[in-house]
RNA sequence: CGGGGCGUAGCUCAGUCUGGUAGAGCGCUACGUUUGGGACGUAGAAGUCGCAGGUUCGAAUCCUGUCGCCCCGACCA
């Protein structure tokens, strides 16, 4: 893409509405523009971010074997009805009247939904297990929307919905999404650390929620400082095999949001290993049993011919916030620093001089071999492009002038750790797609 | 939902107390000079002062209502 066609529009000066980073550097990078409280257009750059977090994840959940479908964002209230949240969601559910008069409701969820859809063919124990995801727009009529789009009310979130035939099977397609998340944000860059949830009803220890560190984060938390140097994407999960033992390794530290803290086992451990910080929730998953298959009505013929009503479980990410909480985790004063796997390019090549025949061309040369680049072929200032390029947080940045372009030389910078480096154009190359 | 604040040019804001018919910086357009970290000069374009009533000879300014947005708290992916 070329800049000077592109349609992003960044800002020198930060709206007034945005008081934390994440959400100051969206608006100031031309990554979304809010339409309203809470609701957000994604223009170009922020839409690519927004994909790209949507595909590692769509990604992830394909190899842990859940299936992705699609279901709307409008739902029917009888449905809701059904399993008696109807009336338990109060305000925050966005309540819709069609022109029938019909009651109808912008899915803040779809529990509901999903196990309706999964009756309607689900027979027979053959039919389990199945694991069924979308990633879809949700509404929450939230009381106070606020942190750009990491609390906003409409949000794009991938959600999960797990069917087994027993506990114990339940407890396997748990592990499976516990693996697959975090897979999917050590994919990102992130270090999000699950931390054991509140489990309602059901009880157990199958609730987890997935926290990354960074200073703005909503709640406080606690943890073991082992658990930052885990790594998650160490080897490859045999998702069909035990992964007990790989749940367990993870969950062997303390690791607590404020509400579920335990002071005498945080006491416990020595006061160089403590790390106490805020936390962003990205993701959190459940296992609540037959709750909603009981409610519905779903119930498949077990080996032995008699009925048996499913367990469930569902597991969230909330792919939009994922875009606000990225910029938390990685940006410094002069804007944002994307990680190579999400950033919406993964390189920009600035031209320093147009017009300069060398430079032109090997400016041309550059953004043809590099795929998907960004080319600032603007007739800025280079102090602007510079800054620009650093608000927007490219992974590298391929600067070329005219003193180079004579001489055969690009400059190489990595916005991440700010390095430079004087280099010839396959040199650079070599770095930017190795 | 309780408490507080703000709506004036695309953005950041001044002007409101003390009514007299709209300003600055940035951005934008044109021209010239510049050209490796958000240049300078000259000339321009751009606002029914959130909206609706009211008071007044006259309202961005005073009064009433209303809508929107933000912050703190309670709540939440």
């Amino acid at each position: 893409m070329r800049l000077s066609r592109a349609f992003l529009p960044t800002l020198k000066e930060t709206p007034a509405e945005a008081q934390i980073v994440s959400h100051r550097l969206m608006l100031r990078a031309g990554l979304v523009r809010q339409t309203s409280a809470g609701i957000y257009a994604w223009l170009p750059a922020g839409l690519r971010v927004l994909r790209k977090v949507g595909q590692i994840v769509r990604e992830e959940q394909d190899r842990a074997g859940a299936q992705e479908i699609l279901m709307p964002t409008i739902q029917s209230a009888d449905l809701w009805r059904e399993s008696g949240r109807y009336d338990d969601y109060g305000k925050e559910m966005l309540r819709i009247t069609d022109r029938g008069e019909r009651d109808m409701l912008f899915g803040p969820t779809n529990e509901e939904m999903v196990t309706d859809l999964f009756k309607s063919y689900a027979r027979s124990y053959r039919d389990l297990p199945r694991n069924l995801y979308h990633i879809q727009w949700k509404f929450r009529d939230e009381v106070r929307p606020r942190f750009g789009v990491m609390r906003g009310r409409e949000f794009l979130m991938k959600d999960a919905y797990s069917f087994d035939l027993t506990p114990e099977a339940a407890a396997h397609s748990y592990r499976q999404m516990f693996v697959a998340y975090l897979r999917t944000f050590a994919r990102m860059g992130l270090k999000a650390i699950p931390m054991q949830a509140d489990t309602g009803p059901i009880g157990g220890n199958l609730s987890h929620e997935f926290i990354i560190l960074a200073e703005t984060g909503e709640s406080q938390v606690y943890l073991h400082r082992d658990l930052l140097a885990f790594d998650a994407l160490a080897e490859a999960p045999n998702y069909d095999g035990d992964l007990k033992p790989l749940m367990d390794f993870w969950t062997s530290r303390y690791a607590a949001t404020d509400e579920k803290h335990d002071e005498a086992a945080w006491n416990a451990i020595p006061a160089e290993h403590q790390v106490s910080a805020r936390g962003i929730e990205v993701g959190h998953i459940f296992y609540f049993g037959t709750k909603y298959s009981k409610a519905m009505g779903l119930s498949v013929a077990g080996p032995d011919g008699a009925q048996v009503i499913p367990e469930m479980g569902s597991y969230g990410i909330g792919v939009s916030r994922l875009v606000g909480a990225l910029i938390e985790a990685n940006h410094d004063e002069a804007g944002i620093k994307w990680p190579d796997a999400v950033a919406p390019w993964p390189a920009v090549v600035i031209n320093l001089k147009q017009g300069d025949a060398a430079c032109d061309a090997l400016c041309e040369r550059m953004y043809a071999a590099i795929p998907d680049a960004l080319y600032d072929d603007r007739g800025e200032r280079a102090g602007a492009k510079f800054a620009d390029a650093d608000l927007l947080g490219h992974p590298w940045q391929v600067v070329v002038g005219p003193r180079g372009a004579a001489a055969g030389r690009v400059e190489l910078k990595r916005r991440a750790t700010g390095e430079k480096l004087e280099l010839s154009p396959e040199d650079a190359l070599a770095k930017i797609l190795g």
